[in-house]
RNA sequence: GGGCUCGUAGCUCAGUUGGUUAGAGCGCUACCUUGACACGGUAGAGGUCGCAGAUUCGAGUUCUGCCGAGCCCA
């Protein structure tokens, strides 16, 4: 279409020009234009096999397309046949359903009287294309309409023509709309058509494939169809016959590509019976052969599939695949064969070729088995068919994905492939479908240039939850960048430190089987913070391989998001920062640190390729015998035997006792830069974790704390925060102390809410009976928890005397 | 007309088989230019999960109806 566009700028048309030439140009266009897709996938890092890069008019894919188009032929799954097609007067082709989408328009309903035959009443018949009356053979009523029981085989007098047509007895009249009385086209609509055939009605066909009326249009020959649609209505009203016209919404086809108003018109083309190939198709669906994610796709492809109806193949256009068909000038006979042949049956070589080409999607529909040889039994097809997954957008699942099941079924016996995932559609902003119309497309590759290439795949991943789009806007892509930034000054960090540790270039051990050293002798010489993140990495790994696993791409660049920034980085680093000496060279935490680190390169790389790539690059330089990319290291699996719920547990109290320090830090409104001293009290292991962790402790929470392994006394000085485990005291200047109030009213509310709740709950006899046991000891225990927490609230708010 | 999807914090959305005080990012508020990062740090405010019923000991989650938004097919 781009070159025909380009054609008429030169003031050219591809019939002046002549086939061959044209096909020139096309293929010239091709060369030039046809790999700005790839381009931009190759900048949006998609890793793929390019040496298989396929074009559906290879040669190879080309003689797929004549073998299966002779073998459907052959077994009369392709015919001709006169039908009813939409045809674009524009293009000058016909156009499958699918490719003439029809929105709602404005327009209007006229009534238009039609004279009875030798009785002086009228009726009345509704109709959004006043022109094609000029073309009517029949009226028709509802059988079952007993308003018209009268005028059964009566006949109507066609106003304008003068043609005397029956009033026939069909279906297609709907009672309820309307006057209950339908014109009959059989050449211009697609219902009309059906009823004629049913009827035996003659079809006159009064608009041409230029949208012009024909000679059997009488006076109105010549005119275009929407100016004849004018004067016919005026010549209506001049002889009185226009009972109304109202306002009505019409239903109007549109050619896809060019937006013209498409024509149906009745010709001569090629069809495939789809019935037949549907059936299997259905099956290898409902049987789980072939399975769809999101599921709800599934009702969608039964919902078209049961409904399918005779796919019109050919195309009146000059780009594609010739249909092998070939006419005999002599004998009319056509002879569908794979290649030219030399001559017909009845002797003649005046052989030519059908000139029409099919519709892309007959060659698309080959794709998964003509881009691996077939029909040749290739090792390719055999290592590679039936293929495992195809990815595609839900607006092609009839176009293509449909069509290549059948197919795929029908040419080689298998399913094309196991799984289909329907991928997102990526919005604007407004949450509104791109279109060039509307222009409101985003280029990938500036978008790209802008924020980054790894910042727009991981703001596009972020919403990429299944069934729902992605708004692609610029406050995501923003935050998606400072990801990626919170990456890069990690890194700047970790390599800046190296050199002051005198860290020499680090090789990578086998990380698979690589456990956190100790930095003295035994397992308790393992530093809390390796012992964690390591577990933490590891079940970050887990999570992150089994949502990708079930296509939730949004939760795993959750999950990453949440273990880089706010493990790795914020209590990770944080933590580490103690440890880090000069001229330390690598000691076990910088083992244990790099280690680490380069794992979560692996593990980010497929959310982001470019920047992981260069980081792993430099980090890993020093490794002789490594995979030259990352994305060809090994990417990080769940490992049972690194998981440490202990030391999970006890980063959660050394982080639970920092919190508490920060968030009395901040209720008493001090300065982050001000240390304060404080007393750290716990009857039970949390003391234990205080006084090795004390440390990283005073460190992130800015405090000099004393630990107590006892139970706090009644009463503390300055503020105090509490939890079932620990009690944390903050001294503090009195005059501030007053602020706690507030804060520990609101808590003391809070807990009483809860309280109530669960007493409620397991108040309900019903509920302690029925419930799992499970849930009723959670509850149990939580009322427990609140308790014991309120009651420590209540004395720090009002302190025994 | 038939089918499908969605209504959860100001915005964009998570919430896996019904079971702890419903989450995230952005935005917002307060404090902090601390030698990785102000594209940053810490703390915080903000939700009767569209409405009305039903099932259940228990519903954001299941069912029905209604209201609202969108998509596909006729």
């Amino acid at each position: 279409m781009l070159v025909e566009r380009q054609l008429t700028a030169e003031g050219l048309d591809r019939r002046t020009l002549g086939r061959p030439e044209f096909e020139r140009r096309v293929w010239a266009w091709k060369e030039r234009y046809g790999d700005t897709i790839k381009r931009q996938m190759i900048r949006l890092g998609a890793s793929c096999d390019w040496s298989r890069e396929r074009f559906t008019l290879d040669p190879g894919l080309s003689r797929a397309v004549r073998e299966v188009f002779v073998r459907l032929f052959e077994k009369g799954l392709i015919y001709r046949g006169e039908y009813m097609v939409n045809w674009c007067p524009r293009c000058q082709t016909a156009l499958s359903d699918l490719e003439a989408p029809h929105d709602s328009v404005a327009g209007n309903l006229w009534h238009i009287r039609y004279p009875v035959t030798g009785a002086s009443r009228c009726l009345v018949v509704a109709t959004t294309r006043p022109e094609t009356m000029l073309g009517d053979t029949a009226c028709a009523v509802n059988p079952s309409d007993e308003r018209y029981r009268d005028l059964h085989g009566k006949t109507v007098q066609l106003p304008l023509m003068n043609r005397e047509i029956p009033i026939i007895l069909d279906e297609v009249a709907d009672p309820k709309f309307g006057t209950g009385v339908v014109k009959v086209t059989p050449a211009h609509d697609l219902n009309d058509f059906e009823a004629g055939r049913r009827h035996n009605l003659p079809k006159i066909q009064v608009i041409d494939d230029t949208a012009h009326m024909t000679a059997a249009a009488g006076p109105y020959a010549g005119l275009d169809r929407f100016e004849a649609r004018k004067r016919v209505v005026a010549d209506l009203e001049a002889l009185g016959l226009i009972e109304k016209i109202e306002p009505y919404q019409v239903s109007l086809s549109k050619c896809q590509r060019c937006k013209t108003p498409v024509e149906p018109l009745i010709s001569t083309q090629w069809f495939v019976k789809t019935k037949q190939l549907a059936e299997p198709a259905i099956r290898a669906v409902e049987d789980g052969r072939i399975q769809f994610t999101p599921d709800n796709s599934t009702k969608t492809y039964y919902e078209w599939m049961y409904n399918i109806r005779d796919w019109c193949i050919s195309r009146q256009l000059w780009w594609g695949h010739r249909i092998p068909a070939w006419h005999c000038q002599d004998c009319r006979q056509i002879l569908v064969a794979r290649e030219a042949p030399a001559s017909c049956a009845c002797g003649s070589s005046r052989l030519e070729q059908d000139s029409d080409v099919l519709d892309t999607w007959f060659s698309s529909g080959l794709w998964p088995f003509s881009t691996l040889g077939w029909p040749e039994e290739t090792d390719d097809l055999r290592a590679y068919y039936p293929t495992s997954l195809m990815i595609t957008g839900f607006d092609i699942l009839f176009f293509w994905v449909a069509r290549m099941i059948m197919m795929g079924l029908e040419a080689t016996g298998d399913v094309p492939f196991r799984e289909v995932y329907i991928h997102a559609l990526v919005r604007d902003p407004e949450g509104q479908k791109m279109s060039k119309t509307r222009g409101n497309v985003v280029d990938p590759l500036e978008v790209t240039e802008k924020h980054g290439t790894d910042a727009v795949r991981m703001s596009m991943l972020l919403g990429a939850a299944p069934g729902t789009d992605i708004v692609l806007t610029e406050e995501r892509m923003l935050s998606a960048r400072a990801f990626a930034n919170k990456i890069w000054n990690a890194a700047r960090f970790i390599f800046l430190n190296m050199e002051r540790s005198g860290v020499p270039p680090w090789v990578p051990e086998e990380a698979v089987s690589y456990r956190p050293e100790p930095v003295s002798a035994g397992f308790e010489g393992v530093p809390l913070e390796d012992r964690w993140i390591f577990s933490r990495l590891n079940s970050c790994a887990d999570l992150v391989n089994r949502a990708i696993d079930r296509y939730r791409f949004h939760e795993a660049a959750q999950l990453l998001w949440q273990f880089f920034w706010h493990e790795f980085c914020d209590w990770y680093l944080e933590i580490k920062k103690l440890r880090f000496s000069e001229n330390s060279g690598l000691d076990p935490h910088w083992r244990n640190l790099l280690t680490v680190f380069e794992a979560s390169l692996r593990l980010l790389h497929p959310v982001m390729p470019f920047l992981t790539e260069e980081l792993w690059q430099r980090l890993a330089q020093g490794a002789a015998a490594r995979p030259i990319s990352i994305a060809l290291s090994q990417y990080p699996q769940y490992d049972i035997h690194v998981t440490d719920h202990p030391a999970e547990r006890q980063m959660q109290l050394l982080q639970e006792i920092v919190t508490a320090a920060r968030n009395l830090r901040a209720d008493m409104g001090a300065n982050p830069k001000e240390q304060l001293e404080g007393v750290f009290y716990s009857p039970t292991a949390a003391a234990d974790v205080a006084r090795k962790q004390i440390d990283a402790i005073q460190k992130l929470a800015n405090l000099k704390l004393e630990v107590r392994a006892e139970p706090a006394p009644a009463e503390v000085q300055g503020v105090k925060r509490s939890t079932t485990e620990f009690d944390l005291a903050l001294r503090i200047p009195q005059a501030q102390v007053e602020l706690q109030r507030k804060r520990l009213e609101k808590e003391i509310e809070q807990l009483e809410k809860v309280i109530a709740n669960s007493q409620r709950q397991l108040a309900n006899q019903e509920f302690v009976a029925r419930a799992p046991e499970h849930v009723v000891n959670t509850i149990r225990q939580k009322l427990a928890e609140y308790e014991a927490q309120l009651a420590k609230s209540r004395s720090a708010l009002a302190p025994p005397q």
